[in-house]
DNA sequence: GGCCGTCATATCGAACCGATATGACGGCCC
DNA sequence: GGGCCGTCATATCGGTTCGATATGACGGCC
């Protein structure tokens, strides 16, 4: 899970640790995102295992530094280095993805089991299946399609005694709903791309105006 | 978390922990229920704390089950044991609460922490908060309202590069916009039977059609 | 100069999960 | 009757994750 989270984050421009964390509460929202104790234990084995390499152990150049600096990531800073005591080096380990990464990153977005149990996979693959293919995006997308009107029919059975438990039953009935409808307006938006693959217009991609 | 969920369905009756994770996973969704590898372990905890104990070790009448059955709980099984062979003894462990265990039902209940990183705690404190005193429940609600409208309210900043954050982010946005809804209803309800307090006529009572 | 806040890495114990083992029992099918 | 499967039931193991905590460098503020 933590691994989906750093791969996926890595595979877009080296980071160190810190920032990850920061990264993956952006993406998971400021809850639920994880701990330090999980991160870097999971940044040894993944390190371990060479799917991730440790880049540089100094600071970026830091510019505009409350943006989501550090543009370039790797070439910048790469050419900056030892070049700079302005803020001289602390322990900062910047980690990159490697070739084995990269693979076993397109196994976490692909593989069927663990969907089940964690919403935050889920939406882990969906910030980052950019990285698949217009079939295997929409294979993730049918597969939790499915998963929600499972859970949507299996339950229902045994109706609730109390108020509360009622009014839960229907929270959760009617946030599934939602969720459904929600997945299917990307699906649909989906194959309308696939069927026509060069017009990903994509309107908002010229009104971007952040300063990063 | 896991000893919020038991103390909570065991004040309200005497189970084994077999049927403990069927009924949690009544209530949390099939997914995301707890597994035997953190529930035995949760139970040794409780009874070692002295907040739970168990109370008898075989089967019990099994007469009317779908309903809040074994109303006696300890005295019957007592009275039952060994007079049945029909489906033998075999190794159940039932657990009881304890004076202790409903003291510490009511902090978890309550407690400030732990709420933010979790949504199961809140789930389960609304599916037990009829244990609660109307003022109890509506800090809970009001509680819960605020930590949605920080999370509405904080993020939003760095707008998206990818269509399927984009798209994150928006599901994200409207189910806290909704779940707020939901609350505000529960919370209004909650306050019209404050005010009257012999009211609780629960108008959709006679509406539930649903075969049973 | 002292203090606080942010940046950054790291570790520890407890909690939790998923898989797995074990075994008793009931029902089904041949 | 015997084999097999599914459900009921408890339990443990290894690995992952969390929360708290420690440590320390650095910049800004008064």
């Amino acid at each position: 899970m933590i691994e989906l989270a750093v791969l996926g984050l890595l595979k877009e421009q080296d980071l160190h640790g810190y920032e990850l964390k920061k990264r993956v509460g952006a993406l998971l929202g400021r809850r639920s995102s994880v701990s330090f104790g999980s991160l870097y234990p999971a940044l040894s084995r993944l390190e371990k295992s060479g799917a991730v390499k440790a880049v540089e152990a100094n600071a970026e150049p830091r510019a505009a530094m409350p943006m989501t600096g550090a543009l370039s990531g790797e070439v910048a800073a790469f050419r900056e280095r030892l070049a700079r005591p302005t803020r001289g080096l602390r322990g900062k380990k910047v980690y990159g993805i490697t070739e084995v990464g990269e693979q076993r990153l397109i196994e976490l977005l692909t593989e069927e089991t663990g969907e089940r149990a964690d919403d935050r996979v889920f939406t882990l693959r969906v910030a980052f299946c950019r990285y698949l293919t217009p079939e295997q995006r929409l294979a993730l997308f049918e597969r939790r399609h499915t998963d929600l009107c499972a859970e949507r029919d299996d339950a229902g059975d045994e109706s609730a005694f109390d108020r509360y438990l009622r009014a839960l039953r229907e929270r959760d009935r009617r946030a599934i709903e939602f969720e459904l409808a929600w997945l299917e307006g990307l699906m649909e938006k989906e194959r309308r791309v696939a069927a026509q693959p060069d017009d990903d217009t994509d309107i908002t991609i010229e009104e971007n105006g952040e300063p990063r």
